[in-house]
DNA sequence: TTGTACGCGTTATCAA
DNA sequence: TTGATAACGCGTACAA
């Protein structure tokens, strides 16, 4: 007895070849490429597929060839301006290609990790990107086992999967360092928020301490708890004068938290720079507009997105095997702008 | 001849079913029902999965179940906090009833929404979220003939497909309007950034500059090009001040327009309230922050992300086939702050 | 150029 | 409870 299932009344390739009369093979392979089938028969085809409303079932597709048009990407976080402006950039240019983009967000909770990869794996993706280099070894198990490219963003290390997409925060953190330096700060404090699971802001953190201990001027830092936030840096800027009143220079892990210190600094009418000197890093929107304009780290979030949709995709379409590893740098800059201004000599003490 | 295809060398049910020496439906069952099956060759199972590294192919799942574990979302931008945070709350509780969260923005060019739409279509999606309920004919047919539950998000109004959370935008352009006219607004502009292709943004303009028009006051309207951003705000309220020197109330489209106004009257020693009121839309983190803090309309993104969410999960997993269509207002919160006081006789002319 | 037949890896049905 | 087997809808090698 034969066992009907066939509940979904979708339309299907094989309705579509009935009406254009001719085999589901054709209606394949015009759908694929055009210009493959007899002139005769493209407009029936055409036609045919118009009438009836023909979607292709790409789940189906997917299965016979063995591979989906779908990119996994996993960030920590939408609500943080950065990745969201990579997602959007990576998404385009997907989208341009005809790949569809899976999301997924850690919200820097441990594990999640590899939970997403692991969601994405079993969709069989064309690639594979997420952020960071630093995974426990459940996520590096799986990447490794993924037959997909893997890219990695945001930051450089450790031993890439094929494609690595960043720049080093360490150094971020040091430019700032020595900007901070070269204008004569002396009483320094940095300001990250939940520095214990954001990795790359403890680098920046890092990059920037270190560089101050090597001139001998030892950082207080403020590491709050939460999301980065103009109240989070508020906050931070009202601790940190109250247990160091002398403070000259605030650098801070993100530009929202600097964005905060500046409007605690306006109500409490401290002037900056001339009474404190506040650096920020992602040169948001706002940066270039705040007042005063905040010196800050221009991280390049929407090019890296575009370099690793298009690296991929090349990789993807030309699929030279065994291709090599690669890293690209996609640097930063260091904005100088007016919320550290120079330390005139009149005004120390 | 047999055609031996099978490249492709990934673990399947079937090579579970042999090491745990069960049949590959009992495998099956047990991904889906882990106690439908005896104690005995559970843990067979279990283990087999574990040593083979095993990862189910969706892809066949999906084909063979007729239904595809994915919701397909479209908002205008991810650049856009509104969405970024809507898209963020519903992705997270998707992931908790495992569904996959597929993502495509229009970025307010017309015609994508059609295109992404399709390509969600192909999918073979759960559901589908779309922003606004205003589509082109294409769109409109699409959502029509899509076996799946529509959504439709941040707004109110047409006939809904299946759900609608959101809210009247004319109706917050209202509650700003009437807010500055209590506190003795005479002199109005707007500032909306690309109002023509931002229909929200467009109500919300609408709705402001009707209820003081009632009040025989005549808002001029400032619509800019490009994306909302502080530039955007200061550039206007520049443009503003040359045309119409006395202004004495602005209201914004957006928070971030509202913050760029704040910067440059703050530039031009212009005091925000005593001489010029400001109100935003959309409470963004630093709108509570900034100086002085900002009025504005919280239109409670997350919530919106979360109803939606679970009246969809709620839906696909109960199907009581037939379903109403259901609106739900999110409402929105009109949060007064010090941006937007009382405007004292003795300071007009 | 067009058609035939098989297989992709699962789920669903039904018999044992 | 478990297992054999037929779909699911399409891509593709190969024959016509």
């Amino acid at each position: 007895m034969p066992r009907s299932r066939r509940s979904t009344n979708r339309v299907t390739m094989d309705d579509v070849a009935a009406r254009a009369r001719v085999s589901a093979s054709s209606v394949s392979l015009f759908l694929r490429n055009p210009d493959a089938v007899s002139p005769r028969i493209a407009p029936r085809i055409k036609q045919a597929i118009e009438v009836l409303g023909y979607v292709p079932n790409l789940l189906a597709g997917s299965l016979a060839a063995a591979r989906t048009r779908a990119i996994g990407v996993v960030v920590p976080s939408l609500g943080n301006a950065f990745f969201s402006a990579t997602v959007a950039a990576m998404q385009k240019e997907f989208d341009r290609h005809g790949y569809q983009l899976l999301l997924g967000a850690t919200e820097y909770e441990p594990g999640r990790e590899a939970d997403l990869v692991r969601t994405f794996l079993s969709w069989s993706p064309t690639a594979l990107v997420v952020t960071g280099c630093r995974h426990d070894d459940e996520t590096r198990t799986l990447l490794r086992s993924a037959r997909a490219p893997v890219a990695e963003m945001w930051e450089l290390g450790e031993q890439p999967f094929d494609l690595q997409v960043g720049f080093s925060h360490y150094k971020a953190g040091e430019a700032v360092a020595r900007h901070m330096l070269e204008i004569g700060a002396k009483r320094v404090a940095f300001i990250g928020a939940r520095m214990k699971s954001d990795v790359r802001a403890h680098q920046r953190c890092e990059g920037f301490s270190r560089s101050m201990l090597k001139a001998g001027i030892d950082v207080h830092i403020e590491n709050v708890p939460g999301d980065a936030s103009p109240k989070t840096g508020a906050h931070a800027l009202a601790d940190i004068l109250r247990r160091m009143p002398d403070v000259d220079s605030i650098a801070c892990s993100n530009d929202v938290i600097a964005l905060g210190v500046l409007f605690e600094a306006q109500r409490r009418g401290l002037a900056v720079p001339q009474q404190l000197r506040v650096a920020g890093f992602g040169d948001l929107p706002f940066s270039e507009e705040c007042v005063p304009p905040l010196t800050t780290v221009q991280p390049r979030a929407t090019q890296i997105g575009l370099s690793i949709a298009r690296e991929l995709m090349e990789r993807v379409e030309q699929p030279a095997d065994e291709q090599e590893p690669r890293i690209v740098d996609s640097g930063f800059e260091l904005v100088i702008r007016a919320s550290t201004q120079r330390i005139e000599a009149s005004q120390e003490p």
